[in-house]
DNA sequence: TATTTGTGGATAGTTCCACTATCCACTCTG
DNA sequence: CAGAGTGGATAGTGGAACTATCCACAAATA
């Protein structure tokens, strides 16, 4: 397949796929002549992958690539890879930072160690967790970890089958592979869903014993 | 408060509060002579409220100038206010759309009917989540959205008690405002959550009969 | 065979965004 | 009264994600 094949079939421009190949993110088509190259449907589903970092996770053109030299990388064990791709998705966090963010980092750390779960303790998700919970004591959203708790047991449950469902898949790259979509656009549609709850919950507040009498369904 | 105490206190530089009072993000100092103006705790609420926008939601500057725009503005009801900040944290999607999506987007509202959610049929949510869905499937996850009606009931559960939380507050500002950080800075919470129970968990189907005797392979 | 169209690779340019720096006439502080 | 700080305006910066142009050449078409 030519480029403008691969483009016409992508829904990505010519020049937008030289400029992935330039990055690294997609490999370079197989050169049959000094300006003839082929390209198959690998590249299409490189370029599917890609487009949905990019635009559905809103992940930077450095931060796919990362990714992608993660899953590419044969990496020893399984969840070596799982972790190397969940920690390429964020910038790894700055070395300074504020006592009352080191103060519930520390709170953090302690929440995660009281679940017993073995996460690297450079994980950015861990600070991004403590920045998060930070700036909500700011706006007095009396919260503390322990309220995570209920959160968090569903997280893992869901998280249980995720990765079972990952781990199934015959090699380690299409394994790899549905971890990261698996984390960034069902994690996305997540997001939208609470959205949307959210919204219907305001709207039945605010209109009350019209759409429901009380209680459930 | 003179703009460097203003500085200082908020640890934003003088010159991004200058460009938020531009564009209209920070409401200006009140004037006390050509070139003196005061400032007091209201900016520097607002200070932080912008920077967990822009730094933990991601948002762009446009975006949390329309999100505030709408918090500030009196609209009739709370829910209205509710919805206009929804809909002001992404933009409108595109008028054209594949075929595909058209699909997938027809049964997310045929799904939304079915919940009995009153949303409103432009919301950016909507638009969100067929794009996931739609990627979810290119990637071959079995799943469709009656599988979703388990997450659906949880966010609808913690949605309810979240806005109840913030229709406590004592004036409508407060209540948006609360709304709108809640969706933002604890829905990023809930993702980081997330990310960690997917590490925590490859970890331990990795590691089998070590943190856990629940002994699978 | 001749001509148009497309190609790969390189390089330069563009647009947008979130700031940042500079300037100025002025005023508050020491 | 000197020097630092101020509000307001305008211009500049650096990064990111493309986009456009150029070239010698190959492939498809006439």
């Amino acid at each position: 397949m030519k480029i403008s094949e691969l483009s016409e079939r992508s829904g990505v421009s010519v020049a937008s796929i030289k400029y992935y190949v330039r990055e690294g993110l997609l490999p370079a088509g197989v050169t049959t002549a000094a300006n003839q190259a082929n390209y198959d449907d690998h590249h299409i589903h490189r370029l599917r992958l890609i487009r949905a970092l990019v635009h559905v996770g809103n992940l930077s053109i450095a931060s796919v690539k990362a990714v992608l030299d993660t899953v590419d990388s044969g990496t020893t064990s399984l969840h070596d890879a799982f972790g190397a791709v969940m920690h390429s998705l964020d910038e790894p966090a700055p070395e300074e930072m504020e006592p009352d963010l080191a103060q519930v980092l520390a709170e953090v750390r302690a929440w995660i160690r009281k679940r017993k779960w073995a996460v690297s303790p450079d994980a950015p998700a861990i600070h991004l967790l403590a920045e998060a919970m930070l700036i909500l004591r700011q706006f007095d959203f009396g919260l503390d970890l322990a309220d995570l708790d209920e959160i968090a047991d569903v997280s893992e449950q869901s998280a249980e089958f995720e990765v079972g469902f990952a781990r199934e898949k015959v090699d380690r790259t299409a394994a790899v592979e549905t971890m990261l979509i698996g984390t960034v656009v069902y994690g996305r549609a997540l997001v939208e869903i609470r959205r949307l709850a959210l919204e219907a919950v305001s709207a039945r507040l605010d209109t009350p014993g019209r759409a429901r009498p009380k209680g459930k369904q």
